[in-house]
DNA sequence: CCGTTTAAATTTATAGATAATTTGTGATTC
DNA sequence: GAATCACAAATTATCTATAAATTTAAACGG
């Protein structure tokens, strides 16, 4: 039996520009070339620009008509956008979790917090973080709900990434575990609050830019 | 000057199949095929796939890996989950767009909900719906937003033409001008409130199949 | 009647051709 | 002499045409 390839080499491109967009590596506005792709690929251009088409779905990239595709850009407003759409789809997915929440579940998130406030570095406290949104939300059961829901995440991260790339301070999840206590007790009302605040929290910090000036970062961070 | 040619092919053979598949004229499970599609607009299979990818961002298509792509199915369950995401994100809009609202952009409103009322046909009722909606909803400035809501309302449509392909009855539309009213006094918790129970309002009807059993049909109905 | 093999249809990917936009160069005007 | 406009060349995206790989179906044999 050969090597099977169960995704096509489309779908293979599109994870990767997306893994290099929400990490940083692909700064905002850089152009796309698809002939560049496709040979750093192996591949032609064709599949390349379905992957294009992807990322465009998921707001990581923008195409104008004949002038090819870039990375998109985002400002403080548009973080802000991202970070409120997050706190209403996640607080619905919650309501409809609850019901099917167990313990168990609730105990892998709360390792899930664990790993967060022991992570050393942005990438892993993301990773953790993430998890710990699926986990309780996952229940819901509605697919469409939680593939929009994870397209924000991967926006969230792009601004996280983007503001906190190298040096990242350690610090304890509260809210979290204000959520997990809430929703041991029954208390859904209360978890949603928790989570919906947790999510709109941006945090800011100044970044000293290459002339010396300082420039403010913006980034959900939750 | 020759035509202008705005927007690309793929675009183009999108928005068509988009159309198709919203109308009813697709159905759902229909499969979609690249040569014959690509044939029928007179142009290659490339431009069509593309197409396909957007379609299938939007729901209305769904792909298997190498089996082709077949026209997005649905049942009650994603009735109400579309039902549920645009209650929160309209929600979410409003309260954003409510402080750039003027009197003359409710008047076209209200005028848009007389337009609904008038309405003998689906078709030309869920255009007015539409456009209210859009209306009330515009002036909130978020992009991202805007186009997942009006996503949702692409595959709200189907639903809605899949009930009533033809027998439409004229109804009016209190919710509407309940919720213009509370916008004009300046009362936008009830507003929102009114709005997002409207969105949520699942119409059901019995619908006579081939065989002379009866099914019922499920469609968002505001 | 069921499983295997063969053939047709269809998706996926490649290579090449066309069209449009950008960029660089040169000429003309102020 | 500097700046702007026009024109040409190169780069890049878009589409067509063709080939390879995979799935669906159909036929054959047990």
């Amino acid at each position: 039996m050969t090597t099977i390839n169960d995704d096509t080499i489309a779908n293979r491109i599109s994870r990767v520009l997306a893994d290099r967009i929400v990490t940083g590596q692909l700064e905002p506005g850089a152009k796309l070339r698809q002939d560049h792709i496709a040979e750093e690929f192996g591949a032609s251009h064709v599949p390349v620009r379905e992957a294009f088409r992807k990322l465009e779905a998921q707001g990581l990239a923008v195409s104008e008509p004949r002038r090819g595709v870039r990375v998109a850009s985002f400002d403080l407003k548009e973080v802000r956008e991202v970070a409120l759409m997050r706190a209403e789809l996640e607080g619905l997915a919650l309501r409809q979790a609850a019901p099917h929440l167990t313990s168990s579940i609730l105990d892998q998130a709360e390792a899930a917090t664990v790993a967060g406030d022991n992570s050393r570095d942005v990438r892993s406290w993301e990773e953790a973080n993430r998890r710990f949104h699926r986990l309780i939300l996952v229940p819901c059961a509605m697919p469409r709900l939680l593939a929009a829901i994870d397209d924000l995440h991967s926006v969230s991260a792009r601004f996280l990434f983007s503001a906190w790339r190298s040096d990242w301070e350690v610090r304890t999840d509260y809210d979290h575990r204000a959520i997990l206590g809430f929703l041991r007790r029954g208390n859904l009302d209360n978890a949603v609050a928790v989570l919906e605040r947790h999510v709109q929290w941006i945090g800011q910090k100044p970044v000293k830019s290459a002339t010396g000036s300082t420039r403010d970062a913006f980034a959900i961070v939750g």
